[in-house]
DNA sequence: TTGTAAGCGTTATCAT
DNA sequence: ATGATAACGCTTACAA
C-alpha cells in the first residue's frame, strides 16, 4: 500500500473548490448561521472530499485557544500510584466530559518540585485553556502559583495558603459522620478512626467527621494515623487494638488502610464484624473481594472528574461558577459492618 | 492581589528590548550555535525580564510539529479501569519520558467505536508528532487505521490484520514458560492454567507460554478461561479442580484472577502452596496482601512506557526503529509457589 | 554573524 | 450574505 502523501487540504483548497472565497470556507466550518443553505452545502461537500481537517495551531494562533485543558496530578501522591483508583476514575471522568466537548486532555505529572516551573510555563504560555490541579498535599505550592497566572484554576481538594482556588470536592466530612452514625446505631459505642495522613484534605475531613460525629454522639474519641497504605493500615490497626482491646468497630480513612485493618484483626484474632465492625472509604473494586466484603464510604470519583471539567470550560468560558460544589458520598453496606 | 494583565511577551518584544532582530532572538531561543557570545547573553536576560514563553500555535504552524505524543486507551478493555494498575504504570512510563523529552502528553480515552473517528482525525489533523496506541484486543481496527494517515504510530501490542505496527512487549511466553519450569522444577506435575480472554494478545501469548512449557515438559495439559476479573478467576478456578481435583498447581493469565483462584481454592479447602501452588501474573501491589502473598510472573510496564515513548519519539523524527522489542519477565517468588 | 522578509493556515474586521 | 485583507507569533531562506 503506497501512502498518499497529498498534502493536507487546506481552507484555501476547499474554498477553491467549492467556488467561495476563503472567509465563507471558515464560517461554514465553524458554522456560522449567515450563510446561504446552497453555499454551506458545497463546501460541505468539498470538506468532505478533500478530507480537510482544520489546523488547529492556526487557528489557536488567533483565537488565542487551544481546545484543551491539562490535568496536573502530582506524581508522588501516595494515593496516585498506589492501586486505589482514584487516579484512573478520575482520567476517567475528566475525559469522558471533555470528549463530550470535544476538548483535548493534556496529562501532566506533577514529580514534586521538579516539573513545577515546567507546568507553570506551560500554563502561563496560554497552551491549555485551564488547568485542573489535582492537588495533594495542603500548601502544595502548585495551585497557588498557577492562580498566579491569568489562566483558570480548579482543583479536586480545597486549598488553603493565600490563593483560593474554585474545587469540586467530595462530602468526606458528612461521609463518615453517617457511618459513625450508623455503627452507633447498630449498637457499637467503643468506635476508633484509622486516619489518613494530615497534611492532606483527604486525611483531615475525614478525621473531623468522625471528630463531629463522635463527639455528638458523646462518645470516647480514639485515633490513629496511617498513610492511606494497606501496610500503614496493618500497623495503626495493632495499635488501635492494643490500646483499647474492647474496641467494637473502626471507621478507616481508606480502603486500602482498611484492608491491612482486616488483616491484623484476624492475626489479633478478632472476628469481623462480630467482635469488631470495619468501615472503609473510597469504594474500590477489592472492597468485594476482601474477606469478609468491606463496608465502605463511596465517593464518586468518576462524577467529581466530570464536574471539574464542566467547571473549568465554564471558567474558560468567562463565566462565573460557584466557587465550591461538594458531591455527596454513601454508605455502601457489605459484610465488615 | 490585582492580577498584571502585561500582554505575552512576544519574540519581537524580546527583540526590542535586546536591540536585535526578530530572528536573531528566535535563533537565542531555539539554541542555535551561530550567534554571537554577547548577543546570546542579551537576549537572555531579555527573555528573563520578560518572562516571555515562546507561543507553541506559532510554532507548530511553520515548523508542522507540535511536540506533543498522543497515548490513546482503549477504555472499554477490561484492564484499563480495573485495579490491574497496567494504566496507571503505563502512563506513568510514558509521562517520565515525555517529560524528559520536553514532549507533551495527550491523553485518549477510545470509548470504544464512537471515538475511533475523532481519534484518526485528531492524527491526521497532525495535532500531535506521534500515536502510541495501546490496543487491547486483536482486530481492533484502531490502529490500522491510524497506520493509514502518515503519523507515526507504535502499540504495546503486536497487531495483527493488514498493517504491522511497531511495538514494545513483554516476554510473556517466556514469563508463563519461566513459571511452568519453576512448578515442576520443584516437584509439581498436574499443573493447570488459568487463561486470559483469547481475543487478545495478553490472554493469548500467556495461554502459548504455558503450552510451550507443558509440552516440553510432557505434562498434560488443563486449562480454563478467564477475563482478566477477580470474579471470572473464582469460577473458573473451581471448573479448573471440579475437572481434576488432584490438580497441585496453576498458572494465572493474571494477579486478580489468581486472587480469585485463591478464594476458591480457600473454599474448596485446598492449601496453597501445599496442595496447590499457584502463581499469577502482572505483580500488582495486591500481591502483597493476599493469603498468601501471590507468587508472580512481573512484567516491567512502567519500563514499556518509558520505550514506547523512545520508539515513537525516534519515528517522529524520521529514525528507523527495530520494528519490535520485547522487555523482559521475571519472575517474584512469594509464597504461594 | 545578523537582518529582511516571506510565509505557515486561520479568523475577524470591514467593505460591499 | 460574501469577499478582501489584515493580523496572529513564529521560523527560515536568502541577503548582506
Amino acid at each position: 500500500v503506497v501512502k498518499s502523501e497529498r498534502p493536507r487540504a487546506t481552507l484555501e483548497t476547499v474554498a477553491r473548490r467549492a467556488g467561495v472565497s476563503r472567509a465563507t470556507a471558515s464560517r461554514v466550518v465553524n458554522g456560522s448561521s449567515t450563510v446561504a443553505q446552497e453555499i454551506r452545502e458545497s463546501v460541505t461537500r468539498a470538506v468532505r472530499e478533500l478530507g480537510y481537517v482544520p489546523n488547529t495551531a492556526a487557528r489557536s494562533l488567533v483565537t488565542h485557544r487551544s481546545d484543551s485543558i491539562a490535568l496536573v496530578l502530582p506524581e508522588a501522591h501516595t494515593r496516585v500510584f498506589s492501586d486505589d483508583q482514584f487516579f484512573p476514575r478520575l482520567i476517567h471522568g475528566v475525559s469522558q466530559e471533555l470528549d463530550a466537548a470535544d476538548k483535548q486532555l493534556v496529562l501532566m505529572l506533577a514529580t514534586e518540585p521538579g516539573s513545577h516551573r515546567r507546568i507553570e510555563k506551560y500554563g502561563l504560555a496560554g497552551h491549555v485553556d485551564g488547568i485542573i490541579v489535582a492537588s495533594g498535599h495542603m500548601a502544595d505550592p502548585l495551585p497557588a502559583a498557577l492562580m498566579g497566572t491569568n489562566i483558570p484554576v480548579v482543583s479536586n481538594e480545597r486549598v488553603f495558603g493565600g490563593a483560593d482556588i474554585p474545587f469540586v470536592g467530595v462530602d468526606a466530612v458528612g461521609g463518615v459522620a453517617a457511618a459513625v452514625r450508623h455503627l452507633v446505631g447498630s449498637g457499637r459505642r467503643r468506635i476508633a478512626h484509622l486516619a489518613g495522613p494530615q497534611d492532606m484534605p483527604a486525611g483531615i475531613d475525614r478525621l473531623a467527621g468522625y471528630r463531629s460525629a463522635m463527639s455528638e454522639a458523646k462518645l470516647r474519641q480514639a485515633v490513629a494515623v496511617g498513610d492511606f497504605t494497606g501496610a500503614s493500615g496493618e500497623t495503626a490497626m495493632r495499635q488501635l487494638v492494643d490500646d483499647d482491646p474492647d474496641l467494637d468497630a473502626v471507621v478507616v480513612a481508606s480502603d486500602l488502610m482498611a484492608h491491612g485493618a482486616l488483616r491484623t484483626l484476624r492475626k489479633m484474632g478478632r472476628r469481623v464484624p462480630d467482635d469488631v465492625a470495619v468501615i472503609g472509604f473510597d469504594d474500590v473494586d477489592l472492597c468485594l473481594y476482601t474477606d469478609p466484603a468491606l463496608t465502605t464510604i463511596r465517593q464518586p470519583i468518576t462524577e467529581m472528574g466530570r464536574t471539574l471539567v464542566r467547571q473549568i470550560l465554564r471558567l474558560s468560558a468567562g463565566e462565573e461558577i460557584q466557587p465550591s460544589l461538594v458531591l455527596p458520598t454513601s454508605l455502601v453496606l457489605r459484610e465488615s459492618a
